[in-house]
DNA sequence: AGACAGACCTGTGAGC
DNA sequence: TGCTCACAGGTCTGTC
């Protein structure tokens, strides 16, 4: 599921929502989803209000008054705000309820997602050490990625896949931005071209943003922090077509496995 | 060091 | 209808 602008799309959704709220109850229905989730850390965060919702990569950073919620949404996480009266769902691990009376709950089948809490920035600030630049900002450009990729045999995708080269880009908007920029996603990242990596920079930042507007991709489960799905499915140019017709040449859209991830390219124009 | 496979989980859909 | 199998948006670990 969810890829950067699923990610953008919670957090612009809880943003609205929830800030200014402060934290009254916290329930944790397991002690682990990917990591375990800390029985002492339910009485540091009641109490705290919720003061500010960002995303780094694909985490959202929720700033409470003296901490630090990182949230992981992995393949299948959703964050949404219920009503009181709103049953819990299977799968739902976590939830919080708000001063305005509405709960917020984190709902995550394959459990691949996590929570975790800071008391302090700095052990916050550590787990982005690892991190790649954001791909909307201005320090990705063709001259980074051109220079780091020098040298490397893995293929194209697996590379602008690596969160730290660059962070936010999935299997889904990879193939696509491969797809626009005309370059076969197996071509080994060394050897993409400066002028090729232009286009595919434009086309990541163009297809990340066209997805945000959208309000992210809906495959199966993905739904924002009111539970409504994203459109950007509709747009979706090779990833889950293939045997279809690309709509540029109508060459059959093919598929090849990389890094252990279903790849759909048209061999035509790529 | 870099690149790959496998692991973590559950749900869904295809095929028999 | 009901079973089995492959596969799925991400990332971490271990191995070669």
């Amino acid at each position: 599921m969810p890829e950067l602008p699923e990610v953008q799309t919670i957090v612009t959704g809880l943003t609205q929502l929830v800030l200014g709220e402060q934290i009254q109850t916290v329930c944790f229905y397991r002690d682990n989803i990917r990591f375990p989730l800390l029985k002492s850390w339910k009485k540091s965060i009641e109490g705290q209000r919720i003061d500010q919702i960002q995303r780094r990569a694909k985490l959202i950073i929720m700033t409470l008054d003296q901490g630090y919620l990182l949230w992981h949404m992995g393949m299948t996480g959703s964050l949404r705000l219920c009503s009181s009266d709103e049953p819990k769902r299977q799968h739902d691990h976590v939830e919080m309820t708000l001063s305005c009376g509405r709960i917020l709950r984190y709902h995550d089948p394959r459990r691949f997602g996590y929570l975790k809490y800071f008391k302090d920035e700095k052990k916050l600030l550590d787990s982005f050490a690892h991190y790649g630049v954001e791909p909307l900002s201005e320090a990705f450009n063709e001259q980074y990625l051109w220079q780091l990729s020098r040298g490397v045999r893995q293929p194209v995708k697996n590379f602008i896949m690596n969160q730290k080269i660059v962070v936010g880009v999935g299997n889904i908007y990879a193939c696509e931005a491969l797809f626009i920029a005309k370059i076969h996603p197996e071509t080994a990242a060394g050897k993409v071209t400066k002028k090729s990596y232009k286009n595919l920079i434009n086309s990541i930042k163009t297809v990340l943003q066209t997805a945000i507007k959208q309000g992210g991709t809906t495959l199966k489960d993905f739904e924002n922090a009111e539970a409504k799905p994203g459109y950007f499915q509709q747009a979706l140019q090779v990833y889950g077509r293939k045997a279809q017709p690309c709509l540029t040449c109508q060459t059959l859209i093919k598929t090849v496995k990389l890094g252990g991830r279903n790849s759909f390219y048209c061999p035509n124009c790529q």
